[in-house]
DNA sequence: CCACTGACTACTT
DNA sequence: CAAGTAGCCAGTG
Protein backbone atom coordinates (compact mmCIF):
# COMPACT_ATOMS: atom_id res chain seq x y z
CA UNK A 1 0.00 0.00 0.00
CA UNK A 2 1.17 3.78 -0.94
CA UNK A 3 1.93 5.76 2.32
CA UNK A 4 2.87 8.89 0.50
CA UNK A 5 3.39 12.12 2.27
CA UNK A 6 0.34 13.19 0.69
CA UNK A 7 -2.02 10.54 1.53
CA UNK A 8 -1.00 11.20 5.42
CA UNK A 9 -1.41 14.78 5.23
CA UNK A 10 -4.97 14.20 3.81
CA UNK A 11 -6.06 11.49 6.27
CA UNK A 12 -4.02 14.04 9.13
CA UNK A 13 -6.58 16.82 8.35
CA UNK A 14 -9.77 15.01 7.76
CA UNK A 15 -9.31 14.02 11.13
CA UNK A 16 -8.70 17.07 12.60
CA UNK A 17 -11.67 19.01 11.18
CA UNK A 18 -13.74 20.22 14.43
CA UNK A 19 -17.44 19.14 14.63
CA UNK A 20 -20.04 21.16 12.96
CA UNK A 21 -17.23 22.46 10.37
CA UNK A 22 -16.40 21.10 6.94
CA UNK A 23 -13.94 21.01 4.35
CA UNK A 24 -13.96 20.82 0.15
CA UNK A 25 -11.90 17.92 -1.27
CA UNK A 26 -10.00 20.54 -3.47
CA UNK A 27 -9.39 22.85 0.40
CA UNK A 28 -8.25 19.45 1.81
CA UNK A 29 -5.73 18.48 -1.42
CA UNK A 30 -4.45 22.20 -1.09
CA UNK A 31 -3.80 22.31 2.46
CA UNK A 32 -1.98 18.58 1.98
CA UNK A 33 0.38 20.39 -0.47
CA UNK A 34 -1.45 19.16 -4.19
CA UNK A 35 -3.73 21.56 -5.25
CA UNK A 36 -4.79 19.54 -7.81
CA UNK A 37 -5.43 16.19 -5.85
CA UNK A 38 -8.85 16.46 -5.13
CA UNK A 39 -9.42 13.18 -6.80
CA UNK A 40 -6.93 11.44 -4.93
CA UNK A 41 -9.00 12.74 -1.54
CA UNK A 42 -11.90 11.15 -2.59
CA UNK A 43 -10.36 7.45 -3.12
CA UNK A 44 -8.54 7.84 0.37
CA UNK A 45 -12.32 8.54 1.98
CA UNK A 46 -13.58 5.37 -0.22
CA UNK A 47 -10.82 3.50 1.06
CA UNK A 48 -9.61 4.79 3.91
CA UNK A 49 -12.06 6.46 6.07
CA UNK A 50 -13.01 3.23 8.03
CA UNK A 51 -9.83 1.78 8.78
CA UNK A 52 -8.61 5.13 10.08
CA UNK A 53 -12.12 6.39 11.63
CA UNK A 54 -12.49 9.02 9.60
CA UNK A 55 -15.23 11.86 9.41
CA UNK A 56 -16.04 11.64 5.74
CA UNK A 57 -19.45 13.45 6.06
CA UNK A 58 -17.52 16.48 6.82
CA UNK A 59 -16.14 16.66 3.16
CA UNK A 60 -18.07 18.10 0.34
CA UNK A 61 -17.37 19.33 -2.76
CA UNK A 62 -16.26 22.46 -3.61
CA UNK A 63 -19.99 24.11 -4.14
CA UNK A 64 -20.96 22.78 -0.71
CA UNK A 65 -22.88 20.18 -1.87
CA UNK A 66 -22.88 16.59 -1.25
CA UNK A 67 -20.98 14.65 -3.44
CA UNK A 68 -21.98 10.89 -2.59
CA UNK A 69 -23.36 8.65 -5.37
CA UNK A 70 -25.86 6.87 -3.44
CA UNK A 71 -28.61 8.27 -1.89
CA UNK A 72 -28.55 6.34 1.43
CA UNK A 73 -24.77 7.97 1.46
CA UNK A 74 -26.65 10.93 1.20
CA UNK A 75 -29.10 10.81 3.54
CA UNK A 76 -26.72 9.21 5.69
CA UNK A 77 -24.09 12.23 5.37
CA UNK A 78 -27.04 14.96 5.95
CA UNK A 79 -28.58 13.19 8.89
CA UNK A 80 -24.41 13.08 10.68
CA UNK A 81 -24.48 17.02 9.57
CA UNK A 82 -27.64 18.12 11.13
CA UNK A 83 -26.39 16.73 14.13
CA UNK A 84 -23.65 18.62 14.42
CA UNK A 85 -25.67 21.87 13.99
CA UNK A 86 -24.93 22.24 10.23
CA UNK A 87 -27.54 23.95 8.32
CA UNK A 88 -28.98 22.99 4.56
CA UNK A 89 -30.30 25.44 2.14
CA UNK A 90 -33.61 23.92 0.47
CA UNK A 91 -31.08 22.56 -1.98
CA UNK A 92 -29.32 20.23 0.34
CA UNK A 93 -26.48 22.80 0.17
CA UNK A 94 -23.92 24.22 2.75
CA UNK A 95 -23.34 27.42 3.92
CA UNK A 96 -19.46 27.31 2.78
CA UNK A 97 -18.49 30.79 3.95
CA UNK A 98 -19.93 29.66 7.24
CA UNK A 99 -19.05 26.06 7.75
CA UNK A 100 -15.84 25.77 6.17
CA UNK A 101 -13.06 25.04 8.53
CA UNK A 102 -10.68 28.33 8.32
CA UNK A 103 -8.07 26.97 10.80
CA UNK A 104 -6.03 27.94 8.04
CA UNK A 105 -6.53 31.56 7.07
C1' DC B 1 2.91 0.06 -20.10
C1' DC B 2 -1.97 1.19 -21.59
C1' DA B 3 -6.85 2.09 -20.71
C1' DC B 4 -10.30 3.14 -17.61
C1' DT B 5 -12.26 4.93 -13.29
C1' DG B 6 -13.56 8.30 -9.61
C1' DA B 7 -17.55 10.91 -3.10
C1' DC B 8 -13.21 16.71 -7.95
C1' DT B 9 -12.54 21.44 -10.02
C1' DA B 10 -12.23 25.25 -13.05
C1' DC B 11 -13.21 26.90 -17.39
C1' DT B 12 -16.03 27.28 -21.57
C1' DT B 13 -20.50 27.04 -24.29
C1' DC C 1 -27.48 28.38 -14.47
C1' DA C 2 -26.95 23.70 -16.99
C1' DA C 3 -24.06 20.83 -19.73
C1' DG C 4 -19.77 19.81 -21.78
C1' DT C 5 -14.64 19.65 -21.66
C1' DA C 6 -10.04 19.34 -20.03
C1' DG C 7 -6.83 18.61 -16.40
C1' DC C 8 -5.72 16.04 -12.61
C1' DC C 9 -3.35 11.49 -10.50
C1' DA C 10 -3.26 7.04 -7.85
C1' DG C 11 -5.50 2.52 -8.04
C1' DT C 12 -6.88 -1.42 -10.73
C1' DG C 13 -6.73 -5.08 -14.33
Amino acid sequence: MSSNIFTHKVIDIIRNIPEGKILSYGIIAYMAGNPKGARRVSWILHSMSEKYNLPWWRVVNSKGIISIKTEEGIELQKKKLKKEGVRFTEDCQIDLNFYVWKKFK
